[in-house]
DNA sequence: GGTATGCGGAGAGAATTTCTCCGCTTGGTG
DNA sequence: CACCAAGCGGAGAAATTCTCTCCGCATACC
């Protein structure tokens, strides 16, 4: 394949990510299009209809995921860094995205299956090696563990993205959940206060938010 | 106002509150419609352009977020209890909606800025007091106390709404968020494993889901 | 029981979205 | 360096979706 090609291909999947994340898996492949930055011939001669688009990028993020708890895992001795490293790194990896198009409108087939058993078994290690060593209650089970992860490491929506524009407020947030509010997992840095939030709100059409 | 009116426009923001939650504020007026179960007309007679609809949505909630701090801040004498009630009833107002819409292509007027200047004061004691009793840690503000709540108690994307259909599952992640996933601060019954979150993957067309 | 207010469906016109054809550009190779 | 196959983006046709109005019928209040 060539360069170019493998280019567009990798600009592609990553605006369907952020796309699907932000507008849902029936969001226009249009939008995947601008947001890509190429022409719409590129986007379709790789992927002839949605479904091709939303398996590979499937496929590609399960696969990335599970590489990165591997990664975790063999990084931090302690079992509840490990957990938490690799929900950072979920977070970076757009985790929720996953999900979201896993869920939807997808024949899931052998590859999916094993990618995907690959993933779950990873993390399944990591949060029972953390409960077992007392770090994480034995009330959350992998559901809510992915669950929470989508919940705080989805984008903002609207304008709100814009507070999040360098990735650094997901894994400030994701601390807080992990840790709890009155937590002193480790420190927080400044606290957020409210004039900020009401002060994204006056900047429509900033770059890449309502398109 | 005649009593079916007044049921229509209940129906109408009912409506475009999850419709906005999750799809965003372009989301088109169509789809308030159809959830909303009533005649296009009606909507369009009522409100006669998006902003007016934005507009009376937002200032609904956030009335009734300022009644439910007070309400939460005389109920429960501790600190961190009527902080934590707050959450969970803000949730139950779909808090996360006020917000998006709030932030996006809306004049804020002398009424809006009003309405909302109340709404804050509440939440700011509420945090402040919990905050004194040591129940909260110093570094987290309000902006990180409401974009958290934001982010937990948004409706999950796409088929995964269909876990939360009766909305038990928020409160469970809003309280583990709370208290951190190691805290024991009330127990949380049985574990949400990770084959529920698959399960609802295959049922697509769920009512309400997709559309 | 009368009447004014309100309701929903059908549908016109506008806007968006999907997807293809085609001429130009670019990367790899001898 | 020069060739040429592979790849790219823009223009645009066809289908779909969205916005918003008119009108005949139903329903709430007096």
């Amino acid at each position: 394949m060539r360069a170019d090609a493998e280019r567009s291909r990798r600009r592609i999947l990553d605006a369907a990510c952020e796309v699907f994340l932000e507008r849902g898996p029936d969001a226009p492949l249009d939008a995947v299009v601008r947001r890509a930055g190429v022409g719409p011939a590129t986007l379709y001669r790789r992927f002839p209809d949605r479904e091709a688009l939303v398996r590979a990028l499937v496929t590609d993020l399960l696969a990335r995921l599970a590489a990165a708890a591997a990664e975790a895992r063999g990084a931090e001795p302690d079992p509840y860094r490990a957990l938490r490293r690799f929900v950072h790194a979920a977070a970076d990896l757009r985790m929720g995205a996953a999900i979201v198009v896993l869920l939807e409108r997808l024949v899931v087939d052998a590859e999916l299956v094993a990618v995907r058993e690959r993933a779950v078994t990873e993390v399944e290690g990591l949060l029972g090696a953390a409960r077992e060593a007392g770090r994480v209650r034995a009330d959350v089970g992998m559901g809510d563990l992915v669950l929470l992860c989508v919940r705080v490491s989805r984008p903002l929506p609207g304008a709100l993205a814009a507070l999040d524009a360098d990735g650094e407020l997901v894994h400030r947030h994701l601390d807080l959940a992990l840790a709890g509010l009155a937590g002193a997992d480790r420190p927080m840095g400044v606290p957020l206060g409210f004039d900020e939030v009401i002060a994204a709100a006056g900047r429509p059409g900033e770059p890449g938010v309502g398109e």
